[in-house]
DNA sequence: TATGAATGAGTATTCATTCAT
DNA sequence: GATGAATGAATACTCATTCAT
């Protein structure tokens, strides 16, 4: 579970920052109950819900949510910070298992593509939020920078299980910029950050495979 | 500028369809003035303005804008719509410059992706709030995917100059799925529809260049 | 029709005293015009309408509302003191008809409860308006007050040519008060000025007969 | 007092009806408060009122305004409601002294038609917009007949005491419509429901007396 | 700790009235 | 006389936050 601390607009708002006290027994059970209110009324209805909601659905006071919240502003970031919490344990989990899947690059890509897309989709609500409140609001963009970063990280790595399969000079640089194209393509496809120009419609099947061939086209090209 | 009917909510929102009336000489200009300032206003604060300050910045009656608009939504989406005309005609012009200027495959998909990047650049912010507000309002991301399509098919045309130089056997195919891949990425990095886990310090430059390697890559691909 | 002089919040606000001008030709339908999309829109919805809906329905200019009617509400003193005016009318023609029709007062009486009954009741929606805003309105409810008098007189009057059958000493006494009596329990019935705790529902024929028989006791009475 | 639940369009609205919660200690006096400063109010000015006002005349926050009452509207139904409980009981109360007073017929009619004269009277005001707003909002009407005709039939039964001394063969439909005649005559000459065509000058002790004859003769009368 | 009643600032919208043409 | 676009004051209602118990 995550915590804000009430007076500090702490730089890294981890899961731990966002809640007040590191209670021990059944108030913990509450934070849960608030929590769990909160994410279900943010997938209803985003952020549009009301104190007095969580309160009743959660079935705890409104004194308490502040007890453990400086703010509704905070209760969101934590439900978030779950959130990301939860996809990043889903990143690690599904680059595990890919990994072990692929014995070639030309299995790997398209198989991590395929495997990233699923994780995503899993989560793609929560991360919708969590990436319009990024849009406008530091305290939740900045962890998520460093998250990204990881992520970013740890997908560069599987594809490099096959740097002997590179082309050109520089495989760190490919690999990464292969993942950043995989993600933005992915997350737009998911409408993730808004859908506004994103064509749902578009067959999805089909640009996951030319995806995965243009990644592939580009690790092995010496250019 | 845009209109919207006061009564219609119409399926296609174009810019002509968001305000009351074709009003001609003066009231153009206040019509005008509402509107700039309604722009200036969601580019410092997104949506949370107050048509007391439209009034006021705009210096027109908070009456006129009742007048032209049935409601500070429609205020709003005529701003998109308005800003989502102006992105569509840079986009037309940087297609045919860029078009001009490219003899090869290999020249133009770098300097489309250099050009496109620049076009949404320039557009980012009100883009970003479209693409906000896109994700929940239908009277903007229905039109908005109607926008979406024809710059699709604009930017595989361009890149379709050079079929020619295409591997494989669907050029069209090829040529729209790099240009979705393209859009994702650029918009991404500039934080369109929300910056979440992108990573904005990430070498802009460089992913541009190695965006426009995998494409080149993926279209000459045999694959 | 009516008119009201724009300046004059005058004691008397017959018809005539409620528009601006003695409008000849043409002014004259359009006067007309808004007078009765005015109408329309009270009987349907009481004074909740607007000065637009009457310029839209009428087919007059809000400017020429202006130009005959110094105000909304005297525009509704207008439509209230014609409406007043044919009742008027049709009590005088009423009052008439009944006289002419019975030859004693036994005959009488019940003739013309039954027949102010029914003058009241095509009139009743107007009537109820006039009637409510006289609650308020002084410029309503004074000139109001006349009229109920010549109404209390010319009523008396009919039965009065009965007098030789009447009890008692001071028949004009006795008429007057029988008057009064009818006209209240008649407007109560048909919830002009209100419903409230009149009931709806109780035998409206069996009142107005023992109404009858009521005032018929009382004039006959000899104390 | 009175109070009606939140989201309880409840068929009768009893006083018990239009607050919200069965408040205890200290904020029965708030209630307290709002209900007094919205009846002064009212008794000023109608409906047309202000919640910044009642707010500000009882010290009560807009706030607790709302947390008490759904909408301003159930507020004024809440005043209303009470009134109407004060009548309810002043009118049992009268005919308990009435009936207590007189030993004849001839002695309780006239007294009864003056004691309920003075209930009213009392009670004008608020009574007056009871049966402004009872004309136009069901919530306040519906009820408002239960309570009628339990007066009638009080009334009615106040007279049956002496249907001994009646004539004719019925005396409950006797009764019942001479109370029906008071109450109208009364009504109209307090000016319940609105004044309009009612005539303030007219000699009211003398009506009262004539009424009370007027019954009188009736209720013995064999016809 | 926990509660939840109380607070009150903040805002979209309507519509009678004016007045430049 | 006629027009109708422009004006802007006025107001019910929400909901995050506080604090007395």
């Amino acid at each position: 579970m995550s915590t804000v601390p009430k007076k500090t607009e702490a730089p890294g708002f981890a899961v731990e920052t966002v809640s007040r006290k590191p209670q021990q027994n059944r108030s913990h059970a509450s934070l849960e109950r608030m929590l769990v209110a909160a994410r279900e009324l943010m997938l209803e209805r985003g952020e549009d819900f009301t104190l007095q909601e969580v309160s009743r659905r959660g079935d705890v006071s409104i004194g308490s949510i502040y007890l453990r919240f400086e703010s509704k502003e905070n209760l969101v970031r934590a439900v978030i910070a779950n959130a990301l919490d939860d996809v990043a344990r889903d990143e690690e989990d599904m680059c595990e298992r890919v990994r072990e899947s692929a014995s070639s690059l030309a299995e790997l890509v398209p198989a991590y593509v395929h495997a990233y897309a699923e994780t995503l989709r899993g989560n793609a609500s929560l991360l919708r939020l969590a990436m319009q409140r990024a849009a406008i609001d530091p305290l939740v963009s900045e962890p998520g920078k460093q998250r990204a970063l990881q992520a970013a990280k740890a997908g560069s790595e599987v594809m490099l299980d096959y740097r002997d399969e590179f082309g050109g000079t520089d495989p760190e640089l490919k690999a990464s910029s292969a993942f950043h194209v995989i993600f933005a393509t992915l997350a737009r496809q998911l409408s993730l950050g808004s859908t506004g120009e994103s064509v749902q419609s578009y067959d999805w099947d089909l640009l996951k495979r030319e995806l995965g061939s243009m990644c592939l086209a580009y690790l092995k090209s010496p250019d």
